[in-house]
RNA sequence: GGAGAGGUGGCAGAGUGGUUGAAUGCACCUGAUUCGAAAUCAGACGUACCUUCGCGGGUACCGGGGGUUCGAAUCCCUCCCUCUCCGCCA
C-alpha cells in the first residue's frame, strides 16, 4: 500500500499518477477521505495518549500513597482513574475503527504509476518498448498448434490432468516431461549466473505471507486454500521468496537482495474460456522461474532494466521471437509502479503470448510487509522490490513447439540440449 | 496422534504485581589509548505512532488476542508457535 507521508505530502503527484489508471474524479475522492481519516486518527491517538498519560501518573500516586498508608487519598484517586478509564476505552475504541478504516482505504488504492508510465486504459495502449524486427520462423502448411503437436508427440495430456485433477491442469510425459525439466534448470542457472542467490522456497503460504505481498484481503479467489490448516498454495513465487523479507532491516550494504526460485504456480482464474485459452495458454497450474530483487530507491530503475535484460538475454538464447511491452497505466497491476511485460510469438496460433512480467513495487510492497534497509546515517527507510519472471514455463513451452516444428519432428534450440538431453523431438 | 517443557531486545539470558522499555553478558556503533591492530577503558545502543522548528516530551509493544487490578513481562482465559520424548511416516 502507499505509504501515508507520502500521500500527505505528495498527494497532487499521486492523483495525476491515479489519473493514469483512470481513475475518476470520483473514485479520487478516497484519497481526501483518506487524509481526512488520517487527521482525525492523529487527533484521537493524541487525546487517548494524553488520558492513559493521566492514567499513568495517578496509578504511581496511587501506589505511593498506599505505601505511605493514606488509604483515603488513595481511594479518591482511584474514582478519578475510573472516570479516565471509561474515557480512554472509548477513545480507543474510536481510535482502532478509525485505524480500520484508514487501512481499508489505503488497501484499496492502487500503486502510484511511475512517471515513465504512459496513460492509457486497455492493452491495446501499452506502449511497444521493443519490437521484433526480424522476420517470424516460417512453418510448413500443416503447421500445428501446441495442443495438437503435444498428441502427435505425447508430451503433455489435458485430458489426462482432468482425470486426475480436473481442468487446466496438464500432465506432462516424456521428452515433454524432460523438456519441462531442462527449461527448468537452465533459466535457474541462468539467474544464478546472473548473481541471484537460489532460493526453493514452500508451496504453501500462511495469511501473513499472503498479505505481505497483496494476494490478501483482495485477490483470495486467485489462491487455492488449504481450508483446513489455513495455508494458501501460492500463485507464483514472488510471495513466499519476498516475504522472505518481510519484517527484515537490511544493512543498506546488503543492497540489492537478489533471489531466484523456481516454483509450480498455483491459480484459480475464474477466467474466460475459448480457444485463446487452449492448450498451454491458461492453466491452473504451471512452472515458473521468478528472479526477485530488494534495492536502494535510488537504484531500483536501474535494476528493473537489468532485470529486463536478462529475461531478453534468456529469449535470444532461446531463439524466440518477442517484443517488450512498457505497460500503460490501465493495464498495470495493482501493486505495480512500472511493468515490462514480454511476449513471445507463437507462430502456428500467429499472435503474441505472455511470458514474462518485470515490475517495480517501490515500497508499494514494502510498506505492508514492513520491509526496511538502514541507511548510512543509521536512518530506517522502506525498501524497493522488484520481480519478474525469468520465466513462465507453459507459454514458453508452447512457443517453442510451435516455433521450431519441422515435418522432421521439433527441433530444440541449442541451448537447451545439454539439458534435454535430446535435440530433437 | 500421545506426554512434557517453553516463547523476554540482533543473540544469549535475568526478571512472579508498583517509576522495568526491561539487569547482566556478547555483538554492533562512537570516542580514548596505539604507527596500526588486538586487548583495555568510557559512552551510545529496540520498534511504531503522536507531539515539537529543534532539544525534548508522550503513548503502546516482553508470541497474538482477551480478562483481573489504581497498577501486569509478572496473575487468569484463549489462540498460535517452538523444543524434547513416544507413536506414525517420505
Amino acid at each position: 500500500m502507499l505509504q501515508l507521508k507520502v500521500i500527505r505530502e505528495e498527494k497532487q503527484r499521486i492523483v495525476s499518477g491515479l489519473r493514469k489508471r483512470n481513475w475518476a474524479a470520483q473514485q479520487l475522492r478516497v484519497i481526501d477521505r483518506i487524509i481526512d481519516t488520517d487527521e482525525l486518527r492523529r487527533s484521537t491517538q493524541k487525546e487517548l495518549d494524553d488520558a492513559l498519560a493521566e492514567g499513568n501518573r495517578l496509578a504511581k500516586s496511587i501506589g505511593q500513597l498506599m505505601a505511605q498508608g493514606k488509604k483515603d487519598e488513595a481511594e479518591t484517586l482511584k474514582t478519578q482513574v475510573a472516570t479516565l478509564k471509561v474515557k480512554s476505552a472509548s477513545l480507543e475504541e474510536k481510535l482502532n475503527g478509525l485505524k480500520t478504516q484508514l487501512d481499508d482505504l489505503l488497501y484499496s488504492v492502487p500503486n502510484c504509476p511511475h512517471k515513465s508510465v504512459p496513460k492509457g486504459k486497455t492493452p491495446e495502449e501499452n506502449k511497444v518498448a521493443k519490437d521484433w524486427t526480424k522476420p517470424f520462423p516460417t512453418l510448413p502448411e500443416n503447421a500445428l498448434p501446441h495442443w495438437e503437436l503435444a498428441k502427435q508427440y505425447n508430451l503433455f495430456d489435458l485430458e489426462l490432468g482432468v482425470k486426475l485433477t480436473g481442468a487446466g491442469f496438464p500432465v506432462y510425459r516424456g521428452k515433454g516431461a524432460r523438456l519441462q525439466r531442462g527449461l527448468i534448470q537452465f533459466f535457474l542457472d541462468e539467474a544464478v549466473k546472473a548473481g541471484y542467490e537460489e532460493i526453493l522456497p514452500p508451496h504453501l503460504v500462511n495469511e501473513d505471507t499472503a498479505r505481505g505481498t497483496g494476494q490478501l484481503p483482495d485477490k483470495e479467489a486467485q489462491m487455492y486454500k488449504c481450508e483446513l490448516d489455513n495455508l494458501y498454495l501460492i500463485p507464483t513465487a514472488e510471495v513466499p521468496v519476498t516475504n522472505i523479507m518481510r519484517d527484515e532491516i537490511v544493512p543498506v550494504k546488503d543492497l540489492p537482495v537478489k533471489m531466484t526460485a523456481y516454483t509450480p504456480c498455483f491459480r484459480r482464474e475464474a477466467g474466460s474460456y475459448g480457444a485463446h485459452v487452449r492448450g498451454l495458454n491458461r492453466v491452473h497450474q504451471f512452472d515458473k522461474v521468478e528472479i526477485v530483487q530488494i534495492e536502494h530507491p535510488d537504484r531500483s530503475y536501474k535494476a528493473l532494466q537489468g532485470m529486463v535484460r536478462h529475461v531478453e538475454k534468456i529469449m535470444n538464447k532461446l531463439e524466440l521471437p518477442y517484443r517488450i511491452l512498457l505497460l500503460c497505466g490501465g493495464d498495470m497491476g495493482f501493486s505495480s509502479a512500472k511493468t515490462y511485460d514480454f511476449e513471445v510469438w507463437s507462430a502456428a496460433q500467429k499472435r503474441w503470448l505472455e511470458v514474462s512480467s518485470v515490475s517495480c513495487f517501490e515500497t508499494f510492497q514494502a510498506n505492508r510487509m514492513k520491509l526496511r534497509y538502514r541507511d548510512e546515517n543509521g536512518k530506517l527507510e522502506l525498501a524497493h522490490t522488484l520481480n519478474g519472471s525469468a520465466l513462465a514455463l507453459a507459454r514458453i513451452v508452447a512457443a517453442i513447439l510451435e516455433n521450431n516444428q519441422t515435418p522432421e519432428g521439433i527441433r530444440l534450440p541449442k541451448v537447451l540440449w545439454k539439458y534435454t538431453g535430446f535435440k530433437m523431438i
